[in-house]
RNA sequence: GGGCCGUUAACUCAGCUGGUAGAGUAUCUGACUUUUAAUCAGAGAGUCGCGCGUUCGAGCCGCGCACGGCCCA
């Protein structure tokens, strides 16, 4: 504490000149009984001959802005709802009391009873008749006029962000509704929201390096999930037709603007639908929560225009590759072909990589970030969907979709693969084609195929990033500013 | 993991060819009873991210490390 600079130094001490005073510092006994933005709205602040409410108001919030003229003041005061201005004179409080707000720092929590006038310029303002010290704050705010910039800081002390930042509060408060949005249309579907272990004996469900813990009591090993979807599906198999989750996964990899190690996911499960019957309801989900939340359905993501309007572009996986990649339908029908071309491109493949893994490359390398309006992207190929089914016409593809936006991904959905001689076929070949990496646990999990032995209904599921469905309609290059608080190293080494 | 950039007062930032630290805001003192980034006068405030090196001398040059950002894998 010795080492404290000079104006946390001047916080302490003016609180226990406060104190002094006979001031609590922390109390909790005042009530406000008003919102700011309900006593000061913006439309009263735009149009001044709008009268103003009558009798007293009482509001409570934080002093983000002082000016000082001696024996009368005005401050800026926020509260959740927004900033709002009062107007504290000496001779209306008395001498003490004077004396007491005199020792109020920007930063502080305060509560203010008074009535609401009109200033000179025309700002409705609240004529303060008492205060009272609500909660003293030890730490100056960041400047007023560029707030807090450094997105170190910003991430780290989110709380401070929060406080200066108000087009940050209202990201998060669209992040909310987003969610509670999604909520509202899958239970009005008949959904029922469900929760399922997020320590799973086995990673399953993707491939995705897990994060390793341990349980002491029953020494066994467990990882945070990368996904819920083995779990969910035993639920269809237990018989609840329409299923969704939406809560976090956990990645054991890179970190970067698109990723954080845990992120927010929805899967949902709908019994007797098909991957094309989803499509149409993602759709429908989409865009029915981006006009409620941004009355539009146009959207500018960093330099570019999207336009969420239904329907949206559907391709396969081969058209997209022909017509935005720009490979010729020959090499396209021929293994051998889109082999060699994935070399040319410089993939690198390993060795028990196909031509499907090969085609997904060539996708991530040609296509995906040219698809910045919404593009469903089908027919996907069985090597690389070991948990979908297969088309009923073409063998080598399954009824599986993701949707693009932006050039990302941001959502993979399909019908579910419920034969479960094929399923275990496929999880016993992904087991023993991995290996490479030591940081995947392979495993099948046999539970989950006696699960489906039992008799899993036809249904079709699909995952939705919802950290990226925020980016995409808050306008956030980031996922760190979708996220409260973001992954970071810690501050010292 | 690799490349580039950044880290200077509480915040936002300057800092020349290497010569020993600057501004605005915030803070403190004084003036001021309708301000709007209030104004006016004055003052205090720094481990220049950390370490090592080069040099008579390093915020600045070199090497290493930490944290962060962007791009790539």
């Amino acid at each position: 504490m010795e080492d404290l600079n000079q104006v946390l130094q001047q916080r302490r001490k003016k609180a226990g000149e406060m104190a002094d005073l006979g001031v609590e510092l922390y109390p909790n006994t005042f009530k406000p009984a008003h919102h700011i933005i309900d006593i000061l709205p913006q439309d009263v602040r735009d149009d001044h001959e709008l009268p103003l409410q009558e009798g007293e108001k009482v509001i409570a919030g934080r002093i983000i802005a002082m000016r000082k003229f001696g024996k009368a003041a005005f401050l800026q005061i926020q509260d959740e709802s927004g900033r709002g201005q009062v107007y504290i004179k000496k001779s209306a409080v008395g001498e003490e009391s004077f004396k007491v707000f005199n020792k109020l720092d920007i930063g502080d929590l305060a509560g203010f009873h008074g009535t609401l006038f009109r200033t000179q310029k025309g700002e409705p303002t609240l004529h303060v008749s008492s205060f009272k010290l609500i909660t003293k704050s030890l730490r100056p705010l960041p400047e007023k006029f560029h707030g807090l910039t450094d997105v170190e800081i910003r991430y780290r002390q989110r709380y401070v962000d929060l406080i200066v930042n108000p087009e940050v509060r209202e990201t998060f408060r669209k992040r909310v509704e987003i969610i509670r949005l999604m909520r509202e249309f899958l239970v009005s579907r008949q959904f029922m929201e469900v929760e399922t272990p997020m320590m799973h004996p086995i990673a399953g469900g993707a491939t995705a390096k897990p994060f390793q813990t341990h349980h002491n009591a029953l020494d066994m090993d467990l990882y945070l999930r990368v996904a819920p979807e083995l779990y969910l599906k035993r639920l269809l198999v237990g018989g609840f037709e329409r299923v969704f989750e939406i809560n976090r996964n956990f990645r054991n990899e890179g970190l970067s603007t698109r990723h954080n190690p845990e992120f927010t996911m929805l899967e949902f499960y709908q019994a007797y639908a098909t991957y094309a019957e989803l499509m149409d309801l993602t759709e429908e989900m989409v865009t029915s929560i981006c006009q409620k939340v941004n009355g539009t359905l146009e959207i500018n993501f960093e330099e570019q225009q999207v336009d969420l309007t239904a329907p949206w572009q559907r391709f396969t996986m081969d058209e997209a590759l022909e017509q935005v990649g720009g490979i010729d339908p020959a090499i396209l029908a021929d293994p051998a072909q889109i082999m060699a071309l994935a070399t040319e491109k410089g993939l690198q493949l390993e060795k028990k990589s196909g031509p499907g893994k090969a085609k997904m490359e060539l996708f991530d390398l040609l296509v995906e970030e040219k698809l910045i309006n919404p593009t469903f992207i089908t027919a996907y190929p069985t090597e690389v969907s070991p948990l979908a089914r297969r088309n009923d016409d073409n063998p080598d593809v399954t009824d599986r979709f993701e949707l693009f936006v932006t050039g990302r991904e941001l959502a993979n959905g399909f019908s579910e693969l419920n034969d479960p001689v094929d399923q275990c076929e496929r999880l016993e070949k992904q087991v023993a084609e991995r290996g490479e990496d030591e940081e995947i646990f392979p495993e099948v999990d046999y539970d989950f195929v006696r699960a489906l032995e039992y008799g899993m209904p036809p249904a079709a599921g699909e995952g939705i990033g919802i950290d990226r469905l925020a980016m995409l309609l808050t306008n956030a290059p980031s996922i760190r500013d979708v996220i409260l608080f973001p992954h970071m190293k810690p501050e010292k080494g």
